[in-house]
DNA sequence: AAATATCAGCTTTTT
DNA sequence: GCTGATATTT
């Protein structure tokens, strides 16, 4: 134990070692938050002070429980299966799936994803006859999601006008059809849990009872039905250890509370807050440089990392005349990087939206630099897999609707909008799902949807003996869709994502603990002799010992759930040595030698769209605050002056974000690398294989730049009265010029440039 | 019912 | 500039 606790530094070893109350760990940036969350529950385990099932860890993502989970085998090697690691999310799945019947769920319910969400929602309104221009589904969506989070149900919603008034019905028409199709929507699997533990005593009481020991990870990120949920799994025994950082609260706009944090120290009488704030990450311009700019937010907490290393390298900037320009320069630094010895995969490359990532991968692609980009589309969200996820929805629950409707007809098979909406109305009538449906549908549309039924009875007849991969295996011939794959062009790719599907699952199956052999559907046996009528006869076995997951779900329902749960890694380009292209938000919590934080202009970075919500704006700041303190090594911050967005020329001044940075730690190379990058490649002109040649031969300035002019498009200049701007255009020549100036915040400005004095300012 | 044309919209994102 | 969702054609 006592290597273990060797190499913490005072404050690490004040947290993990803190008696049994609950604490507040504000860990900085880069100050080892999961090794001491880690080791903290490995020393509460050897010290004997508790036994694996009364630990509960809880994180955001998969990832980070995974990651918390392998480090903790390391420090404490012994059997961890009884212990609680999990997402919120994984971890209400865990109770409602073994309390199905106290949470008056059918026990094959199925996850809706945000797309199913968002189709289900779309179905309701159209079932509805409602207008979906007047009634958008995603803001319906928004609402019922944001009403979940406050913990509020359709019958409790007090509307104000009209308009919320029909939210609120169609909030309530929303949770029946969910209801009724035994489907669970992300926000449900919170409330459900929350509503369970809240009406029924027994359980309340055993969980609190059994959990002496609660952690959270990323404490600050909490909403307020996630910090309710905590509140009832916790008794008066129980010592929550959260773990958060208040500087790094970049979800605000998906509903993540740091108020959270306030209120904690209050509800849990928190006698122990403890600061870490030595930083092993970054070099010293770095961390000055991101402590400097954090500074600028009120409503702090209060921390300032310090480090031991030295101070590094300044943090260089880059002021480019285009985004084109932008990127080249990113090239340049990389391959200086790179000849270095900097392995690819160490640099990242940083932007505030996806959207500007194209530019730079087709910079990157035409210089033949691998990369890898995060984000975008997910395995599991996939169209083809998605269908195959559908097929097997409805073998595992047929009243499944939104599956049902997804596959019905796909691939075609002569079942179209008016034979659906035949079986919708029978539904209606009959009150049953839709494929209950089907038998009170004759002639040729009955016809159709007869030859479906039959395809999803055989599938369910072979499949019965079957494990989980054959029985997706057969899914997937029996339902068509590889046949149908195979005869579209560009259906190779996709063809090969549903056979990794496949393995996918044989991958499943051993990670989860199944044996390869059981049969995937869930028999009546298994059923029976889990619950049968009796409430607490899950609890029973939970008090003993804990429950292995494939004792509560089929294989087949547990791999379904862990599909909507986990969307699955991005896996372009796995295994080679890339550099690393994400958001800023998708950066959060990992670390590079080298980071890129590109796009740093006014309306970019920060995003326009912050300056219009309260406190958006030190959200956006905390955002470029995670940037910075990603770099380990060397930091590089670009901007530039003309950029195509959506289509369109835009004419930014730069991000007031390096007004808030000390000068001493950056190092400005504009003047230098301007002039070697001033040749701008003209747009619309197809790509090259090198970009270097492009710009040693052709290198024309469109006209519109005027050369003979003092002044060019895209340069900064101040203005006595409306201070910094950014030209956009210019008109006329010799002395009788005019200019358009984005004055940002004063808006646009046409001046004559022969009255206004102007000076450059880059 | 399937194939093709047109049109809005467009921050960040995990579960 | 590209994607996803409707409108229109065949």
């Amino acid at each position: 134990m006592d290597n273990m606790l060797e190499n913490l530094n005072p404050e690490q070893l004040a947290a993990v070692t803190l008696p049994s109350q609950s604490a507040l760990i504000l860990a900085g940036a880069g100050s080892g938050k999961t090794r001491v969350l880690t080791t903290r529950i490995a020393w509460l385990l050897k010290t004997g002070q508790v036994s694996t099932s009364g630990i509960m860890a809880v994180t955001f993502t998969n990832k980070a429980a995974k990651e918390m989970m392998s480090r903790l085998s390391t420090l404490f090697p012994a059997n961890t299966r009884g212990l609680w690691i999990g997402t919120f999310h994984g971890l209400c799945n865990r109770l409602l799936r073994l309390h199905y019947r106290e949470a008056a769920l059918p026990q094959a319910f199925n996850i809706l994803d945000t797309q199913d969400q968002l189709s289900t929602i779309k179905r309701l309104l159209k079932t509805n006859n409602i207008d979906d221009e007047k009634f958008p589904p995603r803001n319906l969506m928004y609402f019922i999601n944001g009403a979940k989070e406050r913990g509020f149900r359709a019958s409790v919603i007090e509307a104000q006008d009209d308009y919320e008034r029909k939210m609120v019905e169609l909030y309530g028409l929303y949770e029946e059809q969910c209801q009724r199709e035994g489907v669970v929507d992300f926000g449900e699997l919170l409330l459900r849990s929350c509503e369970l533990l809240e009406k029924n005593p027994v359980l309340r009481e055993h969980y609190q009872e059994r959990f002496r020991h609660i952690l959270v990870d990323e404490f600050q990120d909490t909403n307020n039905l996630q910090y309710k949920w905590l509140k009832l799994m916790a008794g008066n025994n129980t010592a929550i250890f959260a773990v958060g950082d208040d500087d790094q609260s970049i979800y605000a706009f998906r509903g993540a509370n740091v108020g959270n944090m306030l209120s904690f120290q209050h509800d849990f009488n928190v006698q122990n807050l403890i600061r870490l704030e030595q930083n092993y990450r970054s070099h010293g311009n770095i961390l000055e440089a991101a402590n400097t700019l954090i500074a600028h937010n009120t409503h702090r907490l209060g921390k300032n990392l310090h480090t031991d290393a030295g101070e590094g390298e300044p943090i260089r900037v880059c002021e480019a005349p285009s985004d084109l320009n932008e990127v080249q320069w990113i090239l340049d630094e990389v391959n200086h990087l790179i000849g270095d010895g900097m392995s690819r995969s160490e640099i990242a490359v940083l932007y505030r939206s996806n959207a500007q990532s194209r530019v730079i991968e087709h910079g990157l692609f035409s210089a033949g630099i691998p990369y890898r980009v995060y984000g975008g589309l997910r395995f599991f969200e996939r169209a083809e897999i998605k269908h195959a996820i559908a097929y097997l929805q409805l073998i595992d629950n047929p009243d499944n609707n939104a599956a049902f409707l997804r596959v019905v007809n796909f691939p075609a098979r002569g079942i179209g909008a008016r034979t659906v909406e035949q079986l919708q109305e029978m539904s209606r009538i009959h009150d049953v799902s839709l494929y209950g449906a089907i038998p009170y549908v004759s002639g040729k549309a009955g016809t159709a949807l007869a030859s479906f039924v039959r395809i999803i009875q055989t599938i369910r007849a072979e499949v019965k003996e079957m494990n989980l991969p054959s029985l997706i295996q057969t899914t997937l011939e029996k339902s068509g869709l590889l046949l149908h794959y195979q005869s579209e062009k560009e259906g190779a790719d996709r063809i090969e994502n549903l056979e990794q599907l496949v393995s996918a699952a044989t991958l499943f199956l051993s990670e989860e603990g199944f044996s390869l052999e059981a049969p995937a559907l869930l028999t009546e046996k298994m059923t029976d002799g889990l619950n049968a009528g009796n409430p607490l006869l899950a609890v029973d076995s939970v008090i003993g010992a804990d429950i292995p997951l494939p004792m509560i779900m089929s294989p087949l329902a547990a791999f379904l759930t862990h599909a909507s749960l986990e969307a699955g890694e991005n896996q372009a380009d796995e295994g080679q040595d890339a550099l690393q292209l994400m958001t800023v938000h998708s950066a959060k919590g990992l670390e590079f030698d080298a980071v890129f934080i590109t796009g740093l202009e006014e309306g970019l970075f920060p995003h326009e769209n912050s300056a219009r919500e309260e406190d958006g704006l030190e959200e956006e700041r905390r955002l470029m605050y995670v940037a910075i303190t990603r770099a380990k090594k060397r930091l590089y911050l670009s901007y530039a002056q003309t950029r195509m967005l959506h289509g369109q020329m835009r004419y930014n001044l730069s991000s007031r974000f390096f007004s808030e940075l000390p000068d001493r730690n950056l190092k400005w190379l504009t003047p230098r690398k301007q002039s070697m990058y001033s040749g701008i490649p003209q747009r619309k002109r197809e790509p090259v294989a090198q970009f270097d040649k492009s710009f040693a031969v052709e290198k024309q300035t469109p006209a519109s730049f005027g050369r003979n002019s003092e002044w060019r498009i895209g340069e900064t200049v101040f203005h006595k009265k409306f201070g910094e701007g950014v030209i956009v255009s210019l008109e006329g020549q010799g002395t009788a010029v005019r200019a358009n100036i984005n004055f940002g915040r004063q808006g646009m400005k046409l001046l004559d440039l022969s009255i206004a004095k102007l000076e450059h300012v880059s």
